[in-house]
RNA sequence: CGGGGUGUAGCGUAGCCCGGUAUCGCGCCUGCUUUGGGAGCAGGAGGUCAUCAGUUCGAAUCUGGUCACCCCGACCA
């Protein structure tokens, strides 16, 4: 069988789509732009899932749904997210089919069966939450509204990679309401750390924390934090926004509330995401020319053991293996035993790599006489005989390790391509020649960052919240600076 | 939506220029031998050649239309 991927270093877009479809954890489906996540892709998302849902709650936050569509009127209530998304929208227009008349078997859209108001499926739910939020706000006394939701939603792209970027997507959407400015700034903040903190310990992936510039800040906010990761070909990839909203959508759908002093006022809201993107993200930043390297923390399954069968009877063989899956479960690590005597051994080895188990187990008739186990990691590829004599607990240290050097590998690579860049020139070369972050010295306007854009295709990722005060000049207008931003090529 | 390309078995492909009912590999099924890094041998199943029309005795092949997908732009989490 040949499974063997393109290489990274030839063809790195190439490799990602493979390893996509390899690894089983998504493809394309029949519908144009709409990816099918296959099971061990979806217990990936899951594990994410329950991690955040955990943290959402830790920080207050409880989960609520809203409906797919959104009513065109409602839609467009607030201009600047309407405008922003209008491009990209799904309408239901009809709501029947009926039979066509000229073709058997065929059907046709019930011209008799068109809405007096189109629905929108939502791109994104702040219309048709705020409108509803308005029902449900009316004294500070209802506030904070600290609500998130599960969901999918649909932006009709142009063009689609499997979880990079889908028509459909899923994503959670957090949504809050507040009496002030400064409460809903602390929120905006408090969830942007909620994010990189899940990215950093669980993803293993090091990120920038910052704001973005006007042009590239969310459509209705007044802010757009968001956390920026970089993966192994040197581009950049946005893996969660938080944005502070202002008092925009609630201006846009009358949410008032009366404050303490019994003054009238527009609550201030906030919004905050991230989608199945973050699997792209997870595969492109750790994985190799073997296949995908998960997390232990992420990782569906976090060891996987397999018996070497030799002649007839193996039943002590199995017998032991399912006595260390136990015993490895009783611990808290998650197992697969694959005994399955349909798939040889180097097989399995190659399969298991393929799709990023952290820790692979393979035991044969003959290290049960010597009570010891092959014990191979896919981080590092390599591979030691240990003692089955405290297996437990030296994988139970093993996974942190193993998490701790994923993310470790990454934030190397991070450092090691984030350079300070002073000109023009040398920012051109290095994005062709050693691509990165690149931090350099920006005017602060909108126009050169749109003509760095169309002369480069990159684009300032942000303006990082711990960059340092450093009196500078713009690279392009040599206009006076005082912070560098952050620039690259993005997905 | 502009420019380019491709549709042949579950997947990847040859054949197309020069018309004669389709090649090879992987996968799948059966049997035997195997099993510590993607096994070997033997046998087998699987195709309206994207689709519609035209030319022709005859079309995967030539002509025209349609659809889908991919790549490069513009758009975007």
């Amino acid at each position: 069988m040949s499974k063997a991927l393109p290489k990274r270093s030839e063809d790195y877009s190439g490799w990602y789509n493979e390893l996509v479809k390899k690894a089983d954890l998504a493809e394309n489906s029949a519908v144009r732009g709409c990816m099918v996540i296959k099971p061990y892709g979806y217990a990936i998302w899951e594990k994410m899932q329950q991690t955040l849902d955990k943290m959402f709650k830790e920080t207050g936050h409880v989960n609520a749904y809203f409906p797919l569509f959104v009513p065109k009127s409602l839609f467009e209530a607030e201009e600047q997210n309407a405008e922003g998304f209008a491009k990209e929208c799904a309408l239901v227009t009809h709501y029947r089919l009926k039979a066509d008349p000229d073709r058997k078997g065929k059907l046709i859209v019930d011209p008799d069966a068109k809405l007096e108001e189109e629905l929108v499926v939502r791109p994104t739910s702040e219309a048709i939450i705020w409108s509803t939020y308005k029902n449900w706000i009316q004294s500070y006394r209802d506030l904070p509204l600290l609500i998130n939701q599960w969901a999918n939603v649909v932006r009709w792209e142009m063009r689609t990679r499997l979880f990079l970027r889908t028509a459909e997507f899923l994503w959670q959407e957090g949504h809050t309401a507040h009496s002030t400015a400064q409460e809903a700034i602390q929120e905006t903040e408090k969830m942007l750390g909620v994010y990189a903190e899940f990215a950093e310990n669980f993803l293993a992936l090091p990120v920038i924390k910052g704001i973005k510039t006007a042009n590239e800040r969310f459509a209705g906010a007044l802010d757009t934090y968001c956390i920026e990761a970089l993966m192994q070909d040197g581009k950049a990839l946005q893996a969660g926004t938080s944005h502070f909203l202002g008092q925009n959508f609630a201006k846009a759908f009358d949410v008032k509330f009366t404050n303490k002093e019994g003054a009238l006022d527009y609550v201030w809201g906030t919004s905050w995401g991230v989608s199945t993107r973050l699997m792209g993200a997870l595969i492109m930043a750790h994985s190799d020319d073997n296949g995908l390297v998960l997390p232990p923390k992420l990782a569906p399954h976090q060891v996987v053991i397999i018996p070497i069968v030799f002649g007839d009877d193996n039943s002590a063989l199995f017998e032991k293996c399912d006595e260390i899956k136990k015993t490895l479960e009783k611990a808290g690590i998650s197992v697969k035993l694959d005994a399955r005597d349909t798939h040889k051994p180097g097989w399995k080895f190659a399969e298991y790599e393929l799709k990023g188990v952290p820790v692979r187990l393979a035991l044969g008739n003959r290290d049960l006489a010597s009570n010891q186990i092959e014990l191979a990691r896919r981080d590092t590829l390599t591979k030691e005989m240990v003692p089955l004599e405290g297996l437990a607990e030296r994988l139970l240290a093993l996974m942190d390790e193993i998490q701790t050097n994923i993310y470790k590998k990454a934030d190397d690579f991070k450092t090691k391509q984030t350079l300070k860049v002073d000109d023009y020139e040398t920012f051109k070369k290095t994005l062709d020649e050693n691509p990165g972050f690149i931090l350099a010295h920006w005017d602060g306007t909108p126009e050169t960052e749109e003509k760095i854009k169309n002369e480069t295709k990159a684009t300032i990722r942000c303006i990082p919240l711990d960059a340092p005060e450093e009196n500078g000049f713009c690279m392009v207008t040599g206009k006076p600076s005082n912070k560098r931003v952050v620039f690259a090529r993005a997905y």
